[in-house]
DNA sequence: TGACAATTCAAACAATCAATTGAATCATCC
DNA sequence: GGATGATTCAATTGATTGTTTGAATTGTCA
């Protein structure tokens, strides 16, 4: 009743409180909120089932603490940048990003299962959702945004405003439509993995194909190619 | 009892299957298959809650009967190649195969709910869907992939074989972005619609926006482009 | 009309869930 | 050591779920 809910300082690991929010981080991401229930939570955890309302006050509260603990978790380990220097170029700045996104999705370490959390949330907002939204999604979306404003150049956006947007998400979903669609893509493409390795390729694609996309945008006339 | 017959073959409008395959299909959509109570199902097709059990005998057989009603309503009315030529060029093919994609997903007129279950089931798969994904959705699949293979040519395709998947992937990936994400981008993106004029304007863009992608990836050796 | 099957209905069932309770245990400080 | 508060525990509560039941109703054909 006193615990303060984001005391996630490295000491004590095996505070229940801890162990609680790496459980329910697993769960929620595995499950979603709905089906997750706190009888498994607890038991991963090694604790009993009335900690979560002792601890947390009920399973929403936990659930938003643990979007909150594992952003922190994530943006620590993953920031959006990869630590470019502040004079790189708007091609290296989207490859930063898109590698960066993907990587946040798809952590081959230690578990942060803050981009799985948001993924499911894009989809199936939970009411613990609207202000994560506003502090941590319209951020990372309006620096995407910049970059891809600096890659069509001011011409094509006086031309057509609604196009950054539209390139924007262009991007970000191919990003995470390797995240969303995994279950299902192991089953039509079986030879995609999702390894480092394998991410890193899938980051490169991402960024060549985009880039493509987007001089191609800026020379719109070129003389149709030769049809093989 | 009398249905208001919002529309359907002209059978038997409302005989108590066909209401619960309607409403199935639109609870199921909105709300997936496991927050979706027979209840609910019931209650907005004016049928008793025995009426599931007895007319397809459990939740689980009435999900896989919508499933497959639907599809054959979406099929009916956006066939994949939206009536386009045997002779037809891949820029065209390309162009029906992701309008009639993002039509199917976002019907504006007599709901379709196919293209949202489906869109659920990519994300989050039942045990209905493992036999939808290969007689509905592999073909689908297959289709796009000979347009994206006929845009890249043999020559790109013989260097990485890997790279009609990937190419593949970022076309769908932007046409399930809008659906998957509808509800948060509404919050992040108020400005974009989802009127008819608004879909095509959203196909367009994903038509061009690719288009220009695989032919930049067929010159990867261009000089960097004048900065304005 | 009368019989028979198909369908509908209200009620209840069994299972599962989050949440609560109150006693038992533990840790900490005087 | 003992008192106090924090934490854990088993058991229970109340609500919701899919499903079942058996009687009531409806439709159909003789």
């Amino acid at each position: 009743m006193v615990e303060s809910a984001d005391a996630l300082s490295a000491v004590a690991v095996d505070r229940t409180t801890l162990r609680l929010l790496h459980a329910a981080g697993q769960v929620f991401a595995e499950q979603g909120f709905a089906r997750a229930t706190v009888r498994e939570i607890c038991n991963l955890a090694d604790a009993n089932i009335a900690a979560v309302n002792y601890h947390f006050g009920g399973k929403e509260k936990l659930y938003a603490a643990a979007l909150s603990f594992w952003k922190d978790e994530a943006l620590l380990k993953y920031p959006p940048t990869l630590g470019l220097p502040a004079d790189a170029s708007a091609d290296q700045r989207l490859a930063a990003f898109v590698r960066s996104l993907l990587l946040r999705l798809f952590d081959p370490g230690r578990p942060t299962w803050h981009g799985k959390l948001v993924a499911r949330e894009l989809i199936e907002p939970t009411p613990a959702f609207d202000e994560h939204l506003q502090t941590f999604v319209r951020p990372l979306l309006d620096l995407l945004r910049n970059i891809v404003a600096a890659l069509l150049g001011p011409e094509l956006i006086a031309a057509d405003p609604a196009l950054v947007g539209r390139c924007t998400a262009s991007v970000v979903s191919q990003c995470l439509f390797y995240i969303h669609h995994r279950s299902c893509l192991e089953k039509l493409l079986p030879e995609q993995q999702y390894d480092p390795q394998s991410i890193d390729q899938i980051a490169e694609h991402v960024t060549r194909f985009s880039l493509s996309a987007i001089r191609g945008l800026r020379q719109p006339l070129r003389s149709p190619r030769t049809p093989m």
